[in-house]
RNA sequence: CGGGGAGUGGCGCAGUCUGGUAGCGCAUCUGGUUUGGGACCAGAGGGCCGCGGGUUCGAAUCCUGUCUCCCCGACCA
């Protein structure tokens, strides 16, 4: 019986387990403001390497950051009928700009300073940033005209779930605008490829790409792609999304062109984004009962190096710090993913074994202790964080000579981050299901993880699809996208019985 | 936003029904004994009992309002 870092387990509360597990790796906790957490140091970490890593990828692909206002005039969401709809109920509205006592001891907006338009806290940013791109975008040479930026957003959520869905969550808006639909379709499939090799990359998080069906397109999109990840219960998570927008917010903002022929026409435009809702994917994908297991890539600190120092023997203990730190530069040399391994010497005054813990349950790829007796010789005691049992059950420490594992320790991160991404790869393929003939019977079965089911259908729009969606509904499901390399319809719709177009990926979802 | 549950030292909880000196485990600190895999013994520190109002001689406990969190639903790029 392994005695595991936490106390609620996968198996058998996952909710409970995917809070503890926040908790317990000090990845955020709660704010006291509804809705809104507090993203801790290792969480924060955590999104800046994802910031990084895909801050230059988006560069690469000539796309330019810039940063616009939070606050956005109330009219501008009154210009595209559909994205009113969407955002109307979530909006967080700023009414006054000024606050003066009440006379009692409190603090109330002061009646005098009522703002003549209200504003809203962005809850996306294509109406301002479409604004800007009418002032910038003047002829077909300015085009495609491509931005991005690094924000944050609000959104007024009924019922919130750390990084998963929360009222303020980070994120990262990618809009572009083009002369036609053929150059907006590339970008918004560019930006959907990019998330996918994003996942399945650094974050070791295998996906599936494809378009969503009608019913579940951002509002005034005219196609919404998403990548979809499968967690360890077996739902779905939107891990990212891509939008081809046709023209109407063009239209809605005014963002106009001279043509070759001089005519005005408008703008094909896109957006596409994530959100720190990765990291609760990361964490429902590669997590255990023992806490996070953090892909390497993503990773704050990859290798940590534990001193044993017993404050007996003040020798002994600087010996033990010496070798240590002279461990830390041998391996803070070779490149791991092309970058410097980032080693972590902890040296605070906790007592080794609570420190070992800790970094066990924040997922620290590699975990290294050093006492006395490898400093004697030339060795070190190794955890690999992602396989940390033996079939015993006991902690499966390895011992290899500090000079061969400094050689090998960039290889060794690498092979972790393949392990991971394998193990949750397998598991994705096998939870998805083709040969469903009764989905009632097999989501009704007590089978905690059913997993996803991969239906041909026709595609139905209006009547038709919101018939499906409510059948779905009854069972818990949703559809989740058409996944782009999935094999070509052969058959008759699932649920109409027309002839198939495509097939269509159906599960429960967070 | 509807239904249900909860909020008490850093963490996990008991105490609330039946009002009467705020407790336990873990963690922390000190001393001692240990020392290669989540040590042991002894002692100590730490609490506007979520917040406001009320009832009462007296409120963690009863009443009331409110905030926050969790679960189910509705909603949801």
């Amino acid at each position: 019986m392994i005695k595991h870092a936490l106390n609620a387990h996968r198996a058998d509360d996952f909710a409970g387990w995917y809070q503890e597990l926040i908790a317990q790796a000090d990845l955020a906790e709660e704010s006291g403001v509804r809705g809104c957490m507090v993203i801790k140091p290792w969480g924060y970490g955590i999104w800046e390497r994802i910031q990084k890593l895909m801050d230059a990828q988006i560069k690469a692909a000539g796309v330019d950051n810039c940063y616009f206002p939070l606050f956005i005039p109330l009219s501008f969401f009154e210009k595209e009928a559909d994205h009113v709809d969407g955002f109307a109920k979530e909006m967080a509205v700023v009414t006054h700009h000024r606050l003066v006592s009440d006379g009692e001891g409190r603090l109330i907006p002061d009646p005098a300073a009522k703002l003549e338009e209200p504003l809203v806290v962005r809850p996306t940013s294509e109406t301002v940033i479409g604004a800007a791109m009418a002032r910038w975008v003047q002829s077909w040479r300015n085009l495609p005209l491509k931005v991005n930026q690094w924000a944050n957003v609000v959104r007024w959520e009924m019922r919130t779930r750390m990084f998963l869905r929360t009222s303020e969550f980070l994120w990262q808006e990618g809009h572009t605008a083009h002369t036609d639909e053929a150059g907006a379709m590339a970008e918004m499939l560019r930006a959907l490829e990019m998330y996918r090799a994003f996942a399945e990359g650094p974050l070791a998080m295998p996906v599936i790409a494809g378009e969503k069906p009608e019913n579940e397109r951002f509002p005034g999109a005219v196609a919404t792609y998403s990548i979809e990840a499968m967690m360890q219960d077996g739902k779905a998570l939107q891990a990212g999304t891509s939008h081809y927008l046709g023209t109407s917010f063009a239209e809605a903002a005014g963002i106009k062109y001279q043509d070759k022929d001089g005519g005005q026409q408008h703008c094909h435009t896109t957006s596409w984004g994530v959100s720190t809702r990765l990291i609760g994917g990361v964490i429902m994908v590669h997590g255990d009962d023992d806490g996070l297991r953090c892909p390497p890539q993503i990773a704050p600190h990859q290798i940590i190096i534990i001193p044993m120092l017993r404050e007996k023997d003040a020798d002994e203990d600087q010996a033990v710090l010496d070798y240590a730190k002279a461990l830390k530069a041998q391996l803070a040399r070779p490149l791991a993913f092309g970058e410097p391994v980032r080693v972590l010497l902890d040296v605070g005054a906790e007592k080794a074994s609570n420190k070992r813990w800790s970094w066990v349950k924040k997922g620290a790829p590699i975990i290294i202790e050093i006492g006395p007796r490898d400093v004697a010789e030339g060795k070190l005691a190794v955890i690999r964080r992602d396989q940390m049992y033996k079939d015993d059950g006991k902690l499966a420490v390895t011992f290899p000579e500090k000079n061969a594992f400094a050689g090998e320790a960039a290889a060794l991160l690498e092979n972790i981050q393949a392990a991971l991404h394998s193990e949750a790869t397998a598991r994705l393929h096998s939870n998805i299901h083709r040969d469903i003939s009764d989905l009632e019977e097999f989501y009704a079965e007590n089978r905690k993880y059913p997993g996803w089911a991969e239906m041909q259908w026709a595609r139905p729009t209006g009547a038709a699809l919101d018939k499906i969606v409510e059948q779905l509904k009854a069972l818990k499901l949703t559809m989740r996208n058409a996944p782009i390399d999935a094999a070509a319809a052969d058959g008759v719709c699932f649920f109409t019985g027309a002839p198939a177009v495509e097939r269509i990926l159906i599960g429960r979802a967070y």
